[in-house]
DNA sequence: CATGTCACG
DNA sequence: ACGTACGTGACATGA
């Protein structure tokens, strides 16, 4: 049977060698710049403090910020908010979305939006990563995890180096204060769109195999295929809408989801969902097969033969249904990439502990990217090695791209 | 210990 | 008619 080779295949490539891998990675550990993230936890204070004056100012009374009951007691009971959204429990959402919206036309969930960020960024990082520095080595160690996760993901706890900031200017700060010791540089290497290349392969759809055999900026192809137009002829925000559709295929969304995420009519989402599904009948295929696997068999397999059961599939109970049909369509993929970068892994575990020692040390996993510290003077040889390897961890039906960058720090480094 | 929120891929 | 994108971990609050 194959999906039984297939089960010795991803304990026997992949979980079993990774575990002296990932005590490795555990032990090296990672350089941290303590003084920095001192300095930045010092701004954050005062601009906290700045932001607590202000909401005083405006709601008229003293409140914990970081309080959502409090915040929900200010916002919709004494000033009359509408309350746009509720929590799974019932009370008024205070989240992130919801205060974007009130912020057009109220002061104060601006000044919480900010607050909010800032919290976050002093409590989970800039004071909690000095603290967690080890006396003996100098430096930050995690604990990678590979029996916790659905699909097959490693986690990251004490800390959880698999989360730091990158998406904001004030986060990525954050990331400048991983740095390379003196003599080294931090290599960072990364698969490029490794579970839409998954997608092309397990559903052999023509066209998205096509653009990524030609290289194409997928986004963009998605965009001129569903408007029906030449690549040169896609705009940005039909760029970006394309991008959306793309990543909601990967979580098995509806079109619902489609016109919420993109902010556009609902009839618009289905329109532009049923215009893929058109273009890209492999797709649509591969995703229905998917459900009836799921259905009938009650689980999905990766490609390296990693199960994910699924006991809700059946569920009388139509949310948990669906939410266990979304779980169906996305674990292959995610799961998939998984498999790979840990058979990636552990080929360059294999590689670096054929080098003279101290040549370059491998640090961190983030799901689709591999961080190294390297001897300044070997980086262009290890880096063309690192991607080497990566790309030839799966053979599939698309080219598998690794890009890398390198800095003084984790920030540079992308 | 549950809840709400939010950091990442 | 209804609710709606997958997978994680950590923090502050408050019962």
């Amino acid at each position: 049977m194959q999906a039984d080779e297939n089960l010795k295949i991803v304990f026997e490539q992949v979980e079993m060698p990774l575990v002296p891998v990932l005590s490795r990675m555990e032990r090296n550990g990672v350089l941290i710049d303590s003084m920095k993230l001192a300095q930045q936890s010092q701004e954050i204070a005062v601009r906290l403090d700045e932001l607590e004056r202000k909401a005083f100012d405006i709601a008229g009374e003293e409140f914990n910020l970081s309080s959502p009951k409090q915040l929900q007691a200010i916002l919709f009971e004494k000033m009359g908010l509408p309350v746009l959204k509720k929590t799974p429990s019932g009370t008024p959402s205070t989240n992130e979305e919801v205060l974007q919206e009130l912020a057009l036309d109220y002061p104060l969930p601006a000044v919480i939006l900010e607050y909010r960020g800032l919290a976050k960024l002093k409590s989970t990082y800039t004071d909690k990563l000095p603290k967690m520095v080890n006396g003996e080595t100098g430096r930050v160690h995690t604990s990678y995890h590979q029996a916790v996760t659905a699909t097959g993901r490693l986690s990251s706890t004490d800390p959880n180096l698999q989360n730091i900031p990158v998406r904001n200017d004030e986060g990525r700060r954050i990331r400048q204060a991983f740095i390379a010791p003196e003599g080294y540089t931090i290599l960072a290497v990364d698969y490029s769109q490794i579970e839409l290349r998954i997608m092309a392969h397990l559903s052999g759809d023509d066209a998205l195999v096509d653009a990524f055999r030609h290289g194409k900026d997928i986004h963009a192809a998605t965009a001129a295929e569903v408007m029906g137009l030449d690549i040169s002829e896609v705009t940005s925000e039909m760029r970006r809408r394309a991008k959306a559709i793309n990543f909601g295929l990967i979580y098995g969304m509806s079109a619902f989801g489609l016109s919420r995420q993109l902010g556009i009519p609902r009839g618009e989402a289905q329109e532009y969902m049923n215009l893929y599904f058109e273009r890209y009948p492999g797709v649509k295929r591969y995703m229905e097969e998917t459900r009836q696997q799921a259905s009938e068999m009650g689980y999905v397999e990766t490609l390296c033969g990693r199960r994910l059961h699924l006991p809700d599939i059946k569920s009388s109970n139509g949310m948990r249904r669906k939410a266990a049909e979304r779980a169906a369509i996305n674990a292959p993929m995610q799961g998939t990439a998984a498999d790979i970068i840990k058979r990636a892994m552990v080929l360059v575990d294999q590689w670096l502990l054929q080098q003279e020692p101290g040549t370059a040390r491998m640090l961190m996993q983030v799901h689709d990217e591999l961080v190294l510290e390297v001897k300044s003077s070997l980086v262009d040889k290890v880096e063309s090695e690192v991607r080497k390897l990566m790309e030839g961890a799966a053979l599939l039906s698309v080219p598998l791209i690794a890009d890398a960058g390198r800095g003084e720090n984790w920030d540079q480094a992308h």
